[in-house]
DNA sequence: CGCTAGCAATCGCCCATGTAGAGTGTCAAG
DNA sequence: CTTGACACTCTACATGGGCGATTGCTAGCG
C-alpha cells in the first residue's frame, strides 16, 4: 500500500494521472485503460504502476470501472476534485466574447425576457449543451410613466412604463368605483413627482405622504407600484431555456425514459428552479454534479451556474446544463463570461439608456 | 383472385376485417395476424381465409407487413380509410365536457395566450398526447385607449389598449423626432376619434384622411396601429404545446434520435405552423397521417387539427399529435368539441366581457 | 523500497448457431 | 367459395465459444 492511503488526498502523481484521466475521457467519452494512461500521461511509467496508482484512485472514491476489465471513468467525487483543484480554465476565445457581448447589448434593452432568451441561446450555442438563464428580477425599475384606465366592476387598469421602454400592466381590484377624472389626477400627480424616480423610492414616499386626506388615492397609487417585480416576465417568475434538444445527443442521456424524466423535470420548472435559487448564494460559478444536485433525476447531469448582477445586486442566476462529462475548462469559463456580460448588459440599459440620456428634464420632476 | 381486385375499394367482407384490423392494432400495438382476426372479427372465417382477403387490402395498400411472418399492419393509406369511411366515433364523456368547458371559460378573460395554454393542456390530458393551439389571432380589436411616449434616437413607445384590457406596445422607428406635446396631440386625436372603434376600422379611416397637411402625423398613427396582431401574445405569432413527452412513452417513437428531431422541429415552429395553417381551409377536424403531412420528420405521427372560431370567423387552429397509432375514434371528438368550447370560451369573452356591458358611452365614439 | 515485466483470470462484446413460435402462401378437397 | 393441411419464412430468444481489453498479483530488478 502506498503512503497516499493514510491521506484523504491522492500524492502529486496521482493527481497528476487523475488528470490525465479525466480529461482523456472527457474527449473520447471510453473507460481509460491503464495502458492508454501510460502512453499518454507523459509521466513515463509502466502500466503496471499506473495501475497501483488507479487502485489508490479507486480506493480514494475518485474513479470507478463500470465492470470487471473495462478501464476506469470518474465517479462524482472524481470530477469534483477535478473541478477544484485539477482543472486547467481555457479561457474563452477573444471573437467568441466580442460576438456574445454583440448578442446581449444589441437592442434588448427594457425587455427583461427577451435578454434572457438571448443570453439562453447563446450558452447553449457556445456550449452545445441546455442553456437556462432566469429571467432577471427588475432591481431597479425607473418610473418612467404612469396611466389608469377604468374597468368595469370597481377595477382599475394600471399601466406602468419602466426604465427605457418596458411597459407592465396589471388589474386592481379596488373598493369602489372611480371616475376617469380621479383616475387622471391620480396619474398625473404620480407622473409630476415621480418620474425618473427608482419605483421603490416611488413606493416609500407614497407611503409617507398618506395623510388621511386622499387615502383612498394613495391606495390606489401604491397598488399600482407594489410588488411589480414578479410579474416581470410573461409567465411570472421563471427561466429561459435553450437547446434541451442538444442533450439528447449524448450517449449516457441516451436512455429515452431518462430524457423522458428529464424533459418532464424541465416543464415544471419547480426543481431547477429551486436548484438555481442555491446558486444565488455563492459569489461566482457553482458547479452540481451527478447525485451532489439531490434530484436523481439529475444524477447523470452536471450543472454549471453562476449568479449575474447589476450594480451589486444579485438578480438572477444563468448557467447551463450536460452531462457529468462536459467539457469542464471550455465550458466554466463561458458561463462565468456570460454572467459577466448579461450583467453588464442589463446595467448599461439601465443606466446610460437613450431615454435618460438624452432627456435629462424628463429626470427633473418638471 | 377475388372480384374486389377490380375495383380500388375493398370488398364490404374487407372492410369489416380491415375495421377489426385497425381497432386491433390500435389498443395492441402488435401486428395482427389471421388467426386473431378468426377469433375476435366475429364473422366466423377460418384463418385460411381471412388470410385470403388480406391478401386483397395488402394488394390494395391498406395494410403491410413488417416482415414475412408477422401479422400486418395498417399503412397510411389504410389509416386515411379506416379514419374516413370505418372508424364509429365515441362521443366524449359529459363530465369531460363539462370540466373542460369550466377549464376554458374560467376566468382567462382577456388573455389569449392563457387560454390558448388552458387548452393545450386540457387537450393532452385527455388523449394523453401532444396538445397544441396556436394563439388566437384577434379579430375584433377595439381600441381603447391609446398613448405615445419618445424615446430616444427618433423611436416612439406606442402604448394601446385594446378590447377590455389588453396592453400592447411596440416601438416605431420614426423618420425624425417627436416632441412630447405633437406625441400627445396625436393620442388624443386618436383616442377622441376611434375610441371603441375596431382596429381595422381605425386603420381605413386613417388612410382616407391622409390629406397631406399632417401626412407625418398620419405616419405614426397608422405605423401604431398596423398589423398589431403578430403580436398578440408575448412571442409574436406562435403556439402553445403542451405535453409533448408524452409523445416518448410510445414504443414507435422511442428512437431518441426521432424524438430529438420531432422536438427540434416543435422549437423552430415554422413547419408545424404551416402545418396547422393548412388546416385552416378546412371547416371541420382534419387529420394528416403519417407521411400526408409531407414532412419526414412526422412520418410516424398523425395530427389531428380543428379551427376555432369567433363568430364566424376563423381565429385560431387546435389539434393533437401524436403516433399514427393514436385511439381515433376517442382523439376526434376531443378535437371537435375543444375547438367548439375554445371558440365558445372566446366569444363570450368579447362580446359579454365586463367593459362593454357597463360602459356604452365608450364604444358611442364621445 | 519503488518500479516493472509477466501471467493468469475476469468480464463484456460479438457472432454464429440452434430452437421455438407465429404467421404466411398455397393447394387440394369439401 | 371455404377450409384444413402443410411447407416455408422470418423474428425473437437463448446458448456458447472466441476475442480483446484490462485488471490484480507476484516475483524479480535496480
Amino acid at each position: 500500500m502506498g503512503t497516499e492511503l493514510t491521506s484523504d488526498l491522492p500524492s502529486e502523481r496521482a493527481r497528476h494521472v487523475l488528470r490525465i484521466l479525466v480529461e482523456h475521457y472527457i474527449r473520447e467519452g471510453q473507460p481509460v485503460g491503464s495502458r492508454t494512461l501510460s502512453l499518454t500521461a507523459g509521466l513515463d511509467l509502466s502500466p503496471a504502476t499506473i495501475r497501483n496508482v488507479m487502485a489508490d484512485l479507486e480506493d480514494l472514491g475518485f474513479i470507478a470501472a463500470p465492470h470487471t476489465s473495462a478501464g476506469r471513468i470518474p465517479t462524482a467525487k472524481g470530477y469534483r476534485f477535478f473541478v477544484d483543484t485539477l482543472v486547467r480554465l481555457q479561457p474563452m476565445a477573444e471573437p467568441d466574447v466580442i460576438r456574445l457581448q454583440g448578442q446581449l447589448e444589441d437592442r434588448f434593452r427594457g425587455d427583461a425576457k427577451a435578454i434572457a432568451s438571448a443570453a439562453s441561446s447563446a450558452l447553449s450555442a457556445l456550449t452545445s449543451l441546455a442553456g437556462v438563464v432566469t429571467i432577471p428580477r427588475q432591481q431597479k425599475a425607473t418610473l418612467r410613466h404612469i396611466e389608469f384606465l377604468p374597468l368595469s366592476g370597481r377595477r382599475v387598469l394600471a399601466i406602468l412604463v419602466v426604465n427605457d421602454a418596458e411597459v407592465q400592466n396589471r388589474i386592481l381590484d379596488m373598493d369602489r368605483d372611480y371616475t376617469e377624472e380621479e383616475l387622471r389626477r391620480a396619474a398625473n400627480y404620480l407622473n409630476e413627482q415621480f418620474t425618473g424616480r427608482d419605483l421603490s423610492e416611488v413606493r416609500t414616499r407614497l407611503r409617507a405622504n398618506l395623510d388621511g386626506t386622499r387615502e383612498y388615492m394613495n391606495r390606489l397609487m401604491l397598488d399600482s407600484i407594489a410588488g411589480h417585480a414578479p410579474k416581470a416576465g410573461t409567465e411570472s417568475a421563471g427561466y429561459v431555456l435553450s437547446g434541451e434538444t442538444k442533450l439528447m445527443n449524448f450517449q449516457e442521456l441516451s436512455d429515452v425514459e431518462k430524457i423522458r424524466q428529464l424533459f418532464e423535470a424541465f416543464g415544471e420548472q419547480r426543481e431547477i428552479l429551486t436548484l438555481l435559487d442555491r446558486s444565488v448564494a455563492a459569489q461566482g460559478v457553482q458547479i452540481f454534479i451527478g447525485e451532489e444536485s439531490g434530484y436523481r433525476i439529475l444524477d447523470d447531469c452536471t450543472i454549471v451556474t453562476a449568479p449575474y448582477t447589476v450594480g451589486d445586486q444579485i438578480v438572477g442566476v444563468l448557467g447551463v446544463i450536460g452531462p457529468t462529462r462536459m467539457a469542464y475548462e471550455r465550458v466554466i469559463p463561458i458561463v462565468q463570461v456570460t454572467a459577466r456580460l448579461l450583467g453588464a448588459a442589463l446595467n448599461s440599459d439601465l443606466n446610460v439608456g437613450p431615454d435618460f440620456g438624452l432627456r435629462p428634464d424628463l429626470n427633473s420632476g418638471s
